[in-house]
DNA sequence: CTGTTAGCGCTTTCAT
DNA sequence: ATGAAAGCGCTAACAG
């Protein structure tokens, strides 16, 4: 019964929903004071209260009997159909917000085949590039009234998979998904694809899964950072390769291959390291070694840091001996020092412009697959020259 | 029609879906060469694709009159029912796959008056805090089965109410949240306590709201910070505080004053900052001219961040001349330089302790509030002595 | 303008 | 071990 040591609130005179309440005592150490019955136990306190259990809910038949009309007109009411009096409606909708009537979700997607809903799968939140996808699928799906269904893959196919069936039980009306790093066999989406639910997929191009994409042109992207670099004088350059299998990281390394060809700059195989390669420090100390590197462009802001940090111990002048640039804009590029070059990704607009394809998709029962490709823009910080 | 703009993908030979085929030119250039009718239209690939529609679904009904049974007997042999041979059950089970059938979340629902499917709302998603508090949630109800339907309230109370109001409309078994800031007005909880719904808060307490709580304990957070501070030598200590009507800022300033009686260091007002002041840098650049600051205590990283910046441009040097401790432990605390010393919350772990309460609100019908209060634990980087 | 009826897909008594 | 029937809350087609 250690209640002492439990400070929910430490305000001067706090109650806890009347229940509890908070005292600073001489001491200035502060106790809770409970006043009903409780007990603390593995960490976690237990009050004793009277919570409303779930009560049955007012269903538009009870609205019918308190007026004496059927359901039918309740419903018509409530829904602002054309045939109903208005003092009638107004009636009617009156009562229903008295009686706190809610209508029930559940059963109108019964009868309408429509739950409203959108599933969304994406691999994690960690990075902010997810989170900015997740801010812009939101403002569309929230203003359209639709509920997103959000499950996180954790790059593990077998809850893509799990999720995906989840999504098809529970008639979401459309699917939102960034396929993870290691799916190698994409069934699942296929199912939901022959299933018949619309499907936009994001961030990454799957072979052959025919559906509407909304891609960022990596490509452009990458061309766009390693001609900056060549342009502010960098005359050998080292990419950081992201994930095999994803095909962001090849296109940004078909980017950085294309970016030395328009420049005439020879491809050295031995100046690209893998960004997840468990020697990385070492073997990019061994390249440092060998070659003059000027420039480093990596698949992320994130491989990019570790190759800071790695020249930093080095010694070696950032941007003075050697440019760095990032790719995704991630907050961490304005806070390392020195700040991060990098390719800024429209995260938000991924996520609005997929949300918008795929409203059309549901709402025009369009039998046309809609891609878009956006633009990537190169934000200069202090790690070029 | 500029199709060659539009790089879906840049592999040498790509198929996407069979339709569409990109191949390199002899100048490096990609094109895209589609095999079916398509049309380019304000950025979008519009590609005529038979998708399937939304054929109609394989129900128990159909999987009966296969079998020239009743449904009756499909959902017993689907629900893993005794009473049923189990030749029988094989036989069903087996059928169901072959033909595709998906169980009616929709439907089940009706019936068993549960939807598998807890409500979650916080303030937003580019604080890492929340991603983690989401990942802690994501594992215990991923594993229980049921979905979570998400919504971000970006601190907007009108957001808050409609989330509210969609949970119980949809019928979700519990909702968890996080109450924005500027929130005072909160009634869109309370309806959602009178419905019955289980609800558990997160991190945040409010006033006069009777229901379960999973919360850090900021105050011995703060305590703990003020308290290294001193013991490495700390004289004056600033405190940047975080927003007003919000617990935990509230909570924080109390473990800075306590922290401060502890060491008998008088408590001056002056040296308190409002971390969201518009004239932040200003009021802090003048308190650096009066007092003779050794150490700031700050409501989040960010705010410490944002001091460290006017401190390093005054030339004061961090941790010799000054100490700062953040508070929340995000990502950037290991990315800036010096590295922050902060204090750490288990965002984790207040999501899946959160989740695991909300579960037993649900499963044990409890008429029980249960609340927990978590550890912080201090983490010493650079910026303190 | 409003009532009647049927039904969305599934589960669950109650019979047999 | 299985069938028959009712019903979850709501909507919609058809009557009046």
């Amino acid at each position: 019964m250690k209640l002492d040591s439990l400070r929910l609130c430490q305000q001067k005179e706090f109650k806890l929903g009347g229940i509890s309440r908070l005292i600073t005592t001489e001491k200035w150490n502060i106790i809770l004071l409970i006043e009903t019955w409780s007990r603390y136990y593995e960490g976690i306190l237990y009050l004793e209260y009277p919570m409303t259990m779930h009560k049955k809910r007012v269903s538009i038949r009870d609205l019918a009997k308190v007026l004496g009309v059927t359901p039918s007109t309740i419903s018509r009411a409530l829904n602002g159909h054309e045939s109903i009096s208005v003092s009638r409606r107004d009636q009617i909708v009156q009562l229903a917000k008295e009686l706190g009537y809610r209508p029930n979700q559940i059963a109108k997607s019964m009868v309408s085949n429509k739950t409203f809903t959108i599933g969304l799968l994406l691999p994690e939140f960690t990075h902010n590039y997810f989170n900015n996808i997740l801010a812009g699928i939101e403002s569309v799906s929230f203003q359209k009234g639709y509920q997103l269904f959000i499950c996180t893959s954790d790059e593990l196919k077998e809850k893509e998979e799990k999720s995906c069936m989840a999504f098809l039980n529970t008639r979401v009306d459309g699917v939102l998904a960034a396929v993870g790093n290691d799916s190698d066999d994409l069934s699942h989406f296929e199912t939901v694809i022959e299933d018949g639910t619309p499907l936009v997929l994001l961030d990454r191009i799957c072979e052959d899964l025919n559906t509407s994409y909304v891609v960022t042109d990596d490509f452009q992207g990458s061309l766009d950072a390693v001609q900056y670099l060549v342009q502010t004088g960098c005359k050998q350059i080292l990419h950081i390769k992201g994930p095999e299998y994803i095909s962001t990281s090849f296109n940004r390394y078909l980017g950085y291959v294309e970016g030395l060809k328009k420049n005439n700059i020879p491809l050295e195989e031995n100046l690209i390291l893998m960004g997840e390669d468990e020697q990385f420090e070492k073997k990019l100390n061994q390249i440092f070694d060998e070659f003059e590197v000027d420039g480093i462009f990596a698949f992320s802001d994130y491989y990019a840091y570790d190759a800071i940090k790695v020249l930093q111990k080095r010694g070696i002048g950032i941007p003075d001996e050697v440019s760095v640039i990032g790719y995704a804009d991630e907050p961490i590029a304005q806070y390392i020092s020195p700040q991060l070059s990098t390719v800024k990704q429209p995260a938000f607009e991924i996520g609005k412009h997929a949300a918008e394809i795929l409203f059309k998709m549901i709402e025009e029962k369009n039998t046309t697959i809609m891609s878009k490709q956006l633009e990537t823009t190169l934000v200069i910080r202090e790690s070029t020259r």
